[in-house]
RNA sequence: GCCCCUGUGUCCCAACUGGCAGAGGAAGCCGCCUUAAAAGCGGCCAGGUGCGGGUUCGAGUCCCGCCGGGGGCACCA
């Protein structure tokens, strides 16, 4: 370490080291319960997204707990009791890849890299409260997970069907829509997803959907845009109307003379009834096989092995020919009477809508297409002016006049003819206005060992029972290497001892359910359980929760902007449903950190460009790197880290250091009197600060920092000097504000200003009002919007003073230069435009 | 195809309710300090805001249309 007398530079090592011990000796950032539940302060609950243990910290972490921080120590200056807890989403595959490829349990790995990155984040200096970390994989945890599953369960949320499900063979479990991507990839393997018929649990998210999908109104201006957008499209509401079509005919099969029940279809356009020529059913839905015909039921049954042995990534092909084929069988138009053929296809979807559609060729590209391939006919209801798509085959979905539509025609609005067609079916009681939803209830089962075992009993007399809450947590029986090698089935099956167990309804003979929960269920509320994580008596305490809920502000990546937060609103109305929270929105505001990149390129192993953590932390410095993070971008955007220059960062943190060896003045001086110049810049950064931290710009205060360091290098240097007060005050302020961001620099500047630590622990300086008024500033006044003259004004000159004397300025009469002036523009105190 | 965000000096980025385009940093260049280098200190350099219209006394900012980048949804009826 350097000498301190001529010290220009601190050993960064030596000194993070010196604070670690101090601050575990202070524990500033303990939340205090009582002062909450007093009222004695005003709470903040700031949360970041918890990590899954796989292997040590890495630059994504780096980044969003550096911003985080920011946020955190900062309220803790503004007197808030602040929330700030962490924890491990400790379940999940790779542990269990793990504990398979080294014949070990996934504990093993799971508990040694939690204690692994506990260590990096201490190191990290983040303003955690550690008193209440939490492991999702603690049994003292799950047990509680179990318990909420088993209150869903109870309030209808929870449930099992059979159906077609997402599957991935890399991985040997179902997987809910939420992880498969876009291109029918795993999100978290990438293995090509396929469909399998299984039983499985699902919560019943859709029973939420309006409300989750209203509820984004409120958080349109709290929540990043991006991800309000991405819930709307995954959540897909659509307005459209209910039709129902009655089958021609007896239905042939065991009972005879047995009517087929009407189908019901979903359409956007009501409208466009008149035009329907034929319906299709999805041909994979339970709906065809009992439609069909026997005369056709040959064809179908071959049609659907084809579509079945089509891969996702066929399926996925928009572009790709349509097929079907005709199951015999009419529906009847319920309002022309007319006979419409139904067939099947893969076009249309079993799981969204009712599974059947009625075709309007004519304004329904897909449908036209279909029509074409199978030569059926296309009836033009809509004149939009454009030309017929019988003839064109481009169907047309604008506005227009209405033909051939019975009591529509002449009609030319679209929404006028909407509410036309759905009045008419209803007054039939054919159809009604609908809204229909895109988003499938969640399928939480899993067919893996590492997570929360689902806590129901099947037993032969009494069916699906659930575990009795004083019997949780049902444990995960101890199960290592091969054992839990993925084979399509649960490992939990292979416990036998284990799954026998008895009924509790009984008694009798039973065996427990061997699917354990999607790890998604873990941090649906795991923000509930940090305000009372050893809470033994619930998941936790309502008033805790009340007092310290909801979470005001969450930060996290973008990957989860649809999965997690959509569960974790999920979970939150319905525990408001069920009394035990009062909130119906679990993150007031959220925002979402950028990707930390590296030459333009997301880092990857087989790129080989990712950059090591520690090896940045190793050559750098903890606080130059959280400074590299903090002062890069806008949260939200990528940092390419090979754009930053983390030396840079450095050295500036080296520079205000040093500012703290200058000053001269003793602690606990008075500014008053001090460089006036210099107070007013301390005290207008102050104010600024505020609000950049308040509005997450946390780039531009570093900047302001760094113009204050500046400002006060320069006052030291060839200004006041350093026995000014004035000094002292800089200082302390920028002691203050880079402990957001650099928090042992800042230390180490208050240590060295002959204060006590810790700074952490200080209140916000206080903003002295009168340094914030200007004693002149500077007017600008344009001609015909170009600047002419500049004129040093008082901040509270009227508008006719600034006025005249703008247009008695030289300059200012010499670029009117005899012109009419038509008009003038003020705008005291800083602008006047003359207009000629 | 539908929806959302975004485009400012070489690079990363500032610019409050429309009001002097430039704060901060990086890179580069030049000095001072030094036996020298590093560090430090001081200074210089640069674009008219993707393109085209419009509104306005005045547009980076608001509106319309394109183009580029990022993201979400997608045979979703």
């Amino acid at each position: 370490m350097s000498d301190e007398q001529d010290a220009t530079t601190y050993d960064v090592r030596a000194v993070e080291e010196k604070w670690q011990p101090v601050w575990d000796r202070l524990d500033p950032f303990r939340a205090d319960d009582d002062a909450v539940l007093s009222g004695a302060r005003e709470k903040k609950y700031a949360l970041t997204m918890f990590p899954y243990p796989s292997g040590d910290l890495h630059m994504g972490h780096a980044e969003v707990f550096a911003l985080h921080d920011v946020i955190a120590r900062y309220w803790r200056f503004r007197g808030y009791e602040v929330l700030n807890p962490m924890g491990w989403d400790s379940f999940g595959l790779p542990a269990e890849n793990a504990a398979i490829r080294n014949d070990t349990h996934p504990a093993t790995y799971t508990y040694a890299n939690i204690e692994t990155q506990y260590e990096s984040m201490k190191r990290y200096g983040v303003s955690f409260d550690w008193s209440r970390r939490l492991h999702t994989s603690d049994p003292e945890y799950y047990r509680w997970t179990q318990w909420l599953f088993l209150l869903m369960h109870e309030r209808g949320m929870a449930y099992r069907k059979n159906s077609a499900v997402n599957w991935c063979p890399q991985d040997q479990t179902v997987l809910a829509n939420e992880q498969v991507l876009a291109d029918g990839t795993c999100e978290r393997c990438g293995a090509v997803v396929t469909k399998r018929e299984l039983t499985q649990w699902y919560f019943r998210t859709t029973a939420y959907a309006q409300e989750l999908y209203d509820c984004l109104d409120d958080l349109q201006d709290s929540w990043i845009a991006k991800v309000v957008n991405a819930q709307r499209n995954w959540i897909g509401r659509s307005e459209g109307a209910h039709v129902t079509f009655e089958i021609e005919g007896e239905i042939e099969g065991e009972i005879e003379g047995e009517v087929a029940e009407p189908i019901t279809v979903f359409t956007t356009r009501p409208d466009t009834l008149w035009g329907a020529t034929f319906m299709v059913v999805a041909a994979d839905a339970a709906l065809a096989s009992s439609l069909v015909t026997d005369e056709q039921r040959p064809a179908l049954e071959a049609y659907v092995d084809d579509v079945r042995k089509a891969s996702d990534i066929d399926r996925l092909a928009t572009d790709r020919p349509k097929t079907g084929v005709f199951l015999g069988r009419y529906a009847i138009n319920p309002v022309s009477g007319e006979r419409l053929p139904i067939w099947a296809a893969d076009y249309v979807l079993a799981d969204y809508g009712t599974g059947a559609i009625m075709a309007v060729p004519a304004h329904d590209q897909r449908d036209l297409d279909f029509a074409k391939a199978f030569d059926l006919p296309v009836r033009m209801v809509v004149d939009t002016g454009e030309p017929d798509p019988q003839e064109t085959f481009v169907a047309t979905t604008g506005d227009g006049t209405y033909v051939n539509s019975g009591p529509l025609d002449g009609v030319s609005d679209k929404a006028a003819g909407i509410r036309a067609a759905i009045d008419i079916l209803a007054e039939r009681g054919t159809g009604s206005g609908t809204v229909n939803f895109r988003l499938r209830d969640w399928l939480l089962s899993r067919q893996r060992y590492w997570g929360a075992p689902i806590p129901i009993v099947h037993c032969e007399a009494c069916g699906e029972v659930p575990v009795p809450t004083d019997q949780l947590p049902v444990e995960l029986p101890e199960l290592t290497g091969a054992d839990l090698r993925p084979q399509g089935t649960s490992p939990l099956g292979a416990a036998a001892e284990w799954v026998a167990t008895t009924c509790p309804s009984c008694g009798g003979a039973a065996s427990r359910d061997t699917d354990t929960m999607d790890t998604f269920v873990d941090s649906s509320w795991y923000f509930l359980r940090f305000v009372s994580p050893n809470l033994e008596t619930a998941p936790f305490d309502e008033a805790l929760a009340r007092a310290w809920g909801p979470i005001d502000l969450y930060i996290g990546g973008d990957e989860h902007a649809v999965l997690h937060l959509l569960y974790a609103r999920f979970f939150t109305k319905v525990l408001r449903d069920a009394g035990l929270i009062t909130w119906s929105e679990p993150f007031s505001a959220y925002l979402s950190q950028g990707k930390v990149i590296n030459n333009g390129r997301k880092m990857s192993k087989s790129l080989g460009n990712g950059v090591n953590l520690g090896e940045q932390l190793a050559e750098f410095g903890v606080d130059a790197v959280r400074l590299t993070l903090v002062f890069a971008s806008p949260p939200e955007d990528n940092i390419d880290w090979a754009d930053m220059s983390p030396g840079g960062s450095l050295k500036f943190l080296q520079r205000a250091w040093r500012l703290a060896g200058d000053v001269t003045s003793e602690v606990g001086v008075s500014p008053e009197g001090g460089d006036t110049a210099l107070r007013q810049a301390t005290h207008r950064t102050v104010r600024e600060a505020e609000g950049l931290v308040e509005s997450y710009r946390f780039n531009v205060l570093v900047a302001r920092t760094m113009e204050l360091v500046n400002a006060t290098r320069k006052a030291i240097d060839s200004g006041c000097g350093g026995e000014d007060p004035a000094v002292r005050e800089a200082v302390e302020v920028v002691a203050i504000l880079l402990s957001m961001v650099a928090p042992y620099t800042a230390e180490e500047m208050w240590e060295r200003l002959g204060h006590e630590p810790s700074v952490a622990q200080v209140s916000w300086p206080e903003v002295d009002e009168a340094l914030l008024v200007e004693d002149s500033v500077t007017a600008v006044v344009q001609v015909k919007g170009k600047v002419k003259a500049r004129l040093e004004v008082s901040p509270d000159i009227s508008e006719t003073d600034l006025e005249a004397l703008a247009l008695a300025d030289a300059a200012v009469v010499r670029a009117i230069d005899g012109a009419t002036v038509r008009k003038v523009i003020v705008r005291t105190p800083k602008l006047v435009n003359v207009v000629v």
